[in-house]
RNA sequence: GCGAGAGUGGCGGAAUGGCAGACGCGCCGGACUUAGGAUCCGGUGCCGCAAGGCGUGGGGGUUCAAGUCCCCCCUCUCGCACCA
């Protein structure tokens, strides 16, 4: 061993001789207990990665090193989500083509992620923008079609200016494209392409129930799903015969307090049934909604306006005729587009009748008896009052009533809302999977037949989105104009290419068999690997790829190709890091720290070493220089210490028993804690050991000591591990030998630290022998001379032993 | 507004209701050095010469014992935000 450590001369020697050797290869022994490890499918940016994504991939490296040496075969592989509108975004900026660009960005992430000496698999490298993937994300496509998952509808829908395109519900953040979040969206009516995800609303929240994913993620999805319980109803409009307003509550036990309705001003009925005096003030309100940004309208701060249509609804519970309104806190996206107003007994209603002057009837009164109160709505639960039938009913017991007497009475039926819609994914860009589609005069939507797939997305010089709504592949005629599959004759193909996280959500059965060439995976394969067992990845996918990778895999579920439910039963979120400023890393703000720059400085194994000290493994923090200094201290600390102890000649030695009991409390306190992702705290017991360890001579600390010591690092510090474990004596890698076990009687402590407190305070500390008797114990106590002193005479009133930790007295 | 999480030395952070501050950074002192952003040794929550006292955002409570459990309040971060 040299004398100094000097990361820059062993970490590129040993990460060629690893790649040489095929260190990190999977293993196809399927006799093994296996973990597939997975991180969240990087879209390779031009900026590389930062020491903030490590953050992410050297956890997770760890864990996969560690459970390959306990004895699993590990699945660790990377891949590039290389469609969609960032990457063309990307390359438009450059007036480059993505075509260039991508490969380019994916090879430096490689590069990069190879720096850090982070351990993949690389035969087994994806990349979703190649005919080889998406041909199944088109394979895919067509599943969802057969099943009547994929259909095309009119609406009017998000448009990001910026992006040129349609949007998502998810993609849409404070009323703000995601990708620009300057940037508010508008509306646009298009014919488009959706995935029908609401089909799946309910297996999508039940199942939360049966993984491990952070609350938090959860809480997410079951929002966004938004399911409530109520009824729909109908009421017919007076005067106009046939039409009827069909709306949805949660609450149709208020029906008899409902004194007006009101429409979303999109409503279709709403044109049909304003009166001609009214029509003037309707049409200009109207106008004046759609005008509006999608954040002033949803801001809950503003106060409610609205305008009276002129028509009346006929409430068939009270018998009476109510005004219909139109106002913009009905949104044409929830429900039916049309409320009942109960202002008695809801918040907005409440506000929007004191403004207008209409009725506010009570119809529920509290439980004990007491009065609703007068300046506001009353939205508990409680009895039902002054509503016919129902009245004297507790609450749940009229819902159910209403429900009831609605079905039986042809006026509605007890049903399910969800706040989620279906899964919008047409995008009117070049850069992006072709959806398989053709259009036939004759045979009218025609699925592209599976043998002449891939639809191959042509190469284009000029790809610019247009801002018509069409992609720029309309402008191919050579692209568009193609035969029928079913009639022969002339047809289009469609020309809007497939959202980004299309291709996200099926790429985790990609790498059990990269290459299939015949199926989008080898069902083989794909039993003995998935479901994955460590999920690994931030928490800004909560509603966007989480939820529509876990409907993916539940409709390949139904169609038998696996046999799982759920793609990701284990999911864990990396703490951002933020920059040394607390802002965002990012190169327009200037505070990007890159590994190149921390490598170059410090070393690969001193950087993944901070990366993993600097805090617990899910919690944010601020990124810290100094740290690695501390970091890289400690390997030059690890270095003399096994190099003292090679140049005595390796001694077997004759470790003493605290030596040994030392050792095997580090590896039971390792183990323990890089099982349970806690890195930070491993390492510190890894630490802690060596400051106890470089005190004793070579023959004291012996061979099972500097051994277990140095494969307890290696998962973390893979390069000085190799390096010193050759200079053991080894021939063979560091990263093939099994982590140390230990053993629980040589890692108890013989003598144990007992305070002795009284009347709560510290006032002595006894040394004494494990597993002591309490009279023992007591009797050591009230001899100490502290304890005496503070005794001051009194005699103990209640004493309190917790073994091996402390005697509490109370006088 | 609603929901979730968090608040501990100068800093990052440790602590199944049982010695608060492990481990590291920084700082102070020392050794070795031509030199130090190298290495090694010692110290380092606050007040106090000491005995001791005080300390986990603030206030109350439960307990022999509270950073940890309960109640109220403050601050920060994140998510949702007229979803009928």
């Amino acid at each position: 061993m040299d004398e100094r450590y000097e990361a820059q001369a062993i970490e590129p020697k040993w990460q060629a001789e690893w790649e040489r050797s095929g260190l990190y290869l999977t293993a196809e022994d399927r006799s093994r207990p296996k973990f597939y490890l997975l991180e969240m499918f990087p879209y390779p940016s031009g900026e590389g990665l930062s020491v903030g994504h490590l953050h992410n991939y050297v956890p997770c490296d760890v864990s996969g090193r560690f459970h390959r040496m306990r004895g699993y075969n590990v699945l660790h592989a990377m891949g590039w989500d290389a469609f969609g509108l960032p990457a063309e975004n990307d390359a438009l900026l450059k007036k480059l083509h993505p075509k260039q660009t991508v490969p380019r960005y994916a090879a430096n992430f490689k590069r990069q992620l190879k720096l850090a000496g982070c351990a993949y698999d690389w035969t087994r490298e994806i990349n979703s923008s190649t005919p080889e993937y998406y041909k199944w994300t088109q394979w895919f496509f067509l599943l969802l079609y057969r099943r009547g998952l994929a259909y095309r509808a009119v609406g009017a829908q998000w448009w990001c200016e910026k992006c040129l395109s349609i949007l998502a519900n998810e993609q849409v953040i404070d009323g703000c494209c995601w990708r620009h979040t300057d940037t508010p969206v508008t509306k646009k009516e298009l014919e488009q392409w959706y995935f029908k995800i609401t089909a799946y609303a309910d297996r999508l929240l039940e199942d939360l129930d049966t993984i491990d994913w952070p609350e938090r993620i959860k809480l997410m999805q079951r929002n966004w799903i938004g399911r409530s319980e109520g009824a729909e109803l109908s009421f017919p409009v007076a005067d106009h015969p046939g039409e009827q307003v069909k709306f949805f509550t949660t609450r149709p036990d208020t029906v008899f307090g409902v004194s007006f309705m009101v429409l979303a001003p999109e409503h279709p009925l709403v044109a049909r049934i304003t009166s001609p005096q009214q029509r003037a003030e309707v049409e200009s309100y109207i106008a004046q909604a759609r005008r509006q940004s999608e954040i002033e309208r949803l801001s809950t701060i503003k106060e409610k306006t609205g305008v009276f249509t002129g028509a009346y609804a006929h409430n068939v519970f009270t018998k009476e005729n109510i005004p219909i309104w139109i106002a913009d806190y009905v949104l044409m996206g929830y429900g039916t587009g049309a409320i009942m107003a109960a202002p008695g007994e809801d918040q907005r209603d409440f506000e929007f009748a004191r403004k207008y002057h209409l009725p506010i009837p009570r119809v529920t009164a509290p439980a004990d008896g007491s009065r609703p109160p007068a300046d506001r709505a009353y939205t508990d639960h409680g009895v039902t009052v002054n509503s016919g039938f129902i009245s004297g009913m507790p609450t749940a017991e009229a819902i159910a009533a209403v429900a009831k007497y609605a079905q039986e009475n042809n006026i509605g039926r007890p049903t399910v809302s969800y706040r989620m819609r279906d899964w919008l994914i047409s995008r009117q860009r070049y850069w992006g999977c072709p959806i398989p589609i053709v259009y036939c005069k004759k045979c009218g939507i025609v699925p592209v037949p599976e043998d002449q797939l891939p639809v191959i997305l042509p190469d284009m010089v000029d790809y610019q989105p247009s801002g018509t709504g069409r992609s720029p592949l309309a402008n191919l005629p050579e692209f568009v104009n193609t035969a029928c599959p079913g009639c022969g004759g002339p047809a289009e193909r469609e020309t809007d290419t497939m959202d980004g996280f299309a291709c996200s959500s099926w790429y985790f059965l990609r790498f059990a068999s990269p290459h299939e060439t015949r199926a989008p995976f080898d069902r083989e394969a794909v039993d003995y690997w998935l479901p994955v067992d460590l999920y690994v990845g931030g928490a800004e996918h909560a509603v966007m790829h989480l939820l529509y990778a876990r409907m993916w895999t539940k409709v390949m579920y139904d169609a038998g190709l696996i046999n799982f439910k759920e793609p990701f039963p284990v999911l864990r979120n990396q703490g951002i890091i933020w920059a040394a400023d607390g802002q965002k890393m990012s190169k327009s703000k200037g505070n990007v720290v890159t590994p190149d720059a921390m490598v170059d400085k410090y070393g690969a194994d001193a950087l993944r070493l901070w990366e993993l000290f600097m805090g617990p493994f899910e919690e944010p923090t601020n990124w810290n220089e100094d740290g690695v200094v501390g970091t890289a201290r400690f390997l030059t600390r690890v270095w003399n210490f096994v190099r003292r102890y090679v140049e005595a000649g390796c001694p077997q030695g004759n470790p003493g028993e605290q030596t040994r009991r030392k050792t095997h409390q580090a590896i039971r306190t390792a183990t323990d804690h890089v099982e349970r992702l806690r890195f930070n705290t491993a390492l510190a017991a890894l630490m802690d050991e060596l400051n106890y360890l470089a005190r004793l001579e070579p023959a004291e600390i012996g061979r099972e000591a500097v051994e277990t010591y140095v494969l307890m690092l290696a998962p973390m510090a893979p390069h000085i591990a190799e390096e010193m474990w050759r200079a053991l004596g080894h021939t063979d890698s560091v990263h093939l030998q099994n982590w140390p076990g230990f053993d629980p009687a040589l890692a108890r402590d013989e003598v144990v630290t007992v305070v002795v407190q009284i009347n709560g305070k510290v006032r002595d500390k006894l040394e004494i022998a494990a597993d002591s008797a309490e009279d023992q114990v007591r009797q050591r106590a009230l001899q100490s001379a502290a304890v005496q002193r503070h005794l001051d005479g009194r005699t103990p009133k209640k004493v309190i032993y917790v073994p091996n930790k402390l005697l509490s007295i109370v006088v």
